[in-house]
DNA sequence: ATTCATAATTATGCATTCAAAAACAACGCA
DNA sequence: TGCGTTGTTTTTGAATGCATAATTATGAAT
C-alpha cells in the first residue's frame, strides 16, 4: 500500500476522500495518468490500499473540477484539454488575475504588500533553478490572490490552474523568457507599491499576454 | 419516494448522484435546506428512496461547487454566505460576464445574434411576469455565455450563479428595476448587434453595476 | 476467414453492513 | 444546582456485497 499523507492518523484532518482527490491529481499533473486515461478503480483501490467507496468519492470531486470525465455506465477518464481549452483557460486566468491586482494594489495593508515584495525577490535568487522558479512563481500568484481577498476568485483560479497543469506546456515559459518574466513582475511591482490599481491591472494582463505569446 | 427525474428510466442519462445534486441544490435555493442547516444524510436517502452512497457523493460535488460544507465526522451544511461573499461572487460575475458581452460582439455568427435578440424580445414581452421574467433573464445571461464559446467560463459562471442563489436577495432585482433592467438589456443588444465589444463590455458592466447598487 | 450470435467475464452503480467517533442522556456526587 | 463520569444512541466514514450493464471471448454458420 501507498501511505497517502505521510501517516498523521489523528493530525490528518483531511477526510479520506479528499487525500485520495489529492493523490489522483498528482497523478494526474506528473501524467502517470495521462489525457484520455481510463482510470482502473479496483487497481487505483488496491495500489492505496483502500475500499472503491471513497476513491468513487474522490473521482466525482476531480469530475467537478473538470480534470475528469465520467462517463455513464464505463467509468472515469482523464479529461483531454485542446488547444483551445488552454487558450480559454487562460484568458480567464488573465482577466481574473490582473483584477485581483488591481484589487491588491487599492486595499492591501503596506505589510500584505511587504510580504510580496519579499516573495518577488525570493523569485529574482530563483533564476538558476528552474523548478523553484516555476514553484515561487505559482506561490507568488497564489498569495496575490490571497491578498487580493477574495475567496472565490482564488478558488476559481486554483481550479483552472489545476486544469492548465493537464497540459504538458502548462509552464508557458520557455526557459529563456524566466527573465522577461521577472522584468514584467518588477513592472508589476512597481504599480503594486506606488498603489496604481489601473496600472497593476495592466501589467499583470501583459504579463499574462507575453507568458501566452511565448508559448505559441 | 420522491421521483427524482419525471421517471424515465432509460433516457435519464444521468447518474444517480448527478439527479440527487440536482435534487438537493433544489432545496437549497427553495430553502428547504437553508443556509446553515446540518443535512440529515439518513432522512434525505430515505425521503429519496436511494441508499446513503449516491446521496454521499452528491454531497461531496455541492462542496467542490461551495453550495455546502462538509466537516470531517460531523457531517454537511448548507453554506452560509455572508455579505462580502455576495458582494465578492458578484463582482466576479460581472468581470466575467463583461467580457462574454465582449467576445459576443467580437465573434458571434449572425443567427446566434439573431437567437439572443428573441431571448431579449421574449424579455421585453414577461415584465408582467415576474418569476418568468428571472428565468428569461437567467436564460439570457446563459445563453450568451455559450455563444461566447468558452466552456470553462460557462462553467465558473454557473457554479458562481449558484453561489448567488444561496442567498435570498439573490435576484437583485426590486420589482421596479425590471424596466430599468430592461433599458440596460436593450443598450447591451444595440452594442452586439453593432459588434462594438468594448461597448458591449461596458454595457454588461454597468447592467450589473446597476444591479447591485439597487439591491443595497 | 468473416460475421453474427451467445456465453463468460469484468466493471460499474448502488445497497447493505460494520466500526468507530460524536452527540446525547442518565446518574452520582460535591 | 452545577459538574464530571459513564453508558447509550446516533451518525459518519468506509468496507463489503450484489445486480446489471458493458465488454470480451467463444463458437457456429455462411
Amino acid at each position: 500500500m501507498v501511505t497517502l499523507s505521510s501517516d498523521r492518523p489523528t493530525l490528518s484532518s483531511h477526510a479520506l476522500y479528499e487525500q485520495v482527490a489529492e493523490w489522483l491529481r498528482q497523478r494526474i499533473f506528473d501524467r502517470q495518468l495521462a489525457p484520455g486515461a481510463w482510470i482502473d478503480e479496483l487497481k487505483i483501490a488496491q495500489e492505496l490500499g483502500i475500499s472503491r467507496t471513497p476513491l468513487r468519492e474522490a473521482l466525482k470531486v476531480l469530475a467537478t473540477e473538470g480534470l475528469i470525465t465520467m462517463k455513464v455506465r464505463r467509468g472515469a477518464y482523464v479529461t483531454e484539454v485542446s488547444e483551445k481549452d488552454l487558450r480559454d483557460v487562460y484568458h480567464l486566468l488573465s482577466l481574473l488575475e490582473s483584477d485581483a491586482a488591481a484589487a491588491v494594489a487599492e486595499s492591501a495593508t503596506d505589510e500584505q504588500l511587504a510580504a510580496l515584495v519579499g516573495l518577488h525577490q525570493q523569485l529574482e535568487g530563483a533564476v538558476a533553478d528552474r523548478d523553484r522558479f516555476f514553484a515561487l512563481n505559482e506561490a507568488f500568484h497564489l498569495h496575490l490572490l490571497a491578498v487580493a481577498n477574495n475567496r472565490w476568485r482564488s478558488q476559481v483560479v486554483a481550479d483552472l490552474r489545476k486544469v492548465m497543469k493537464l497540459n504538458r506546456h502548462h509552464s508557458l515559459f520557455k526557459t529563456g523568457r524566466l527573465q522577461e518574466s521577472l522584468a514584467e513582475h518588477r513592472a508589476l511591482m512597481a504599480a503594486l507599491t506606488q498603489r496604481d490599481a489601473p496600472a497593476a491591472r495592466r501589467c499583470m494582463a501583459e504579463h499574462f499576454r507575453q507568458g501566452l505569446a511565448a508559448a505559441t
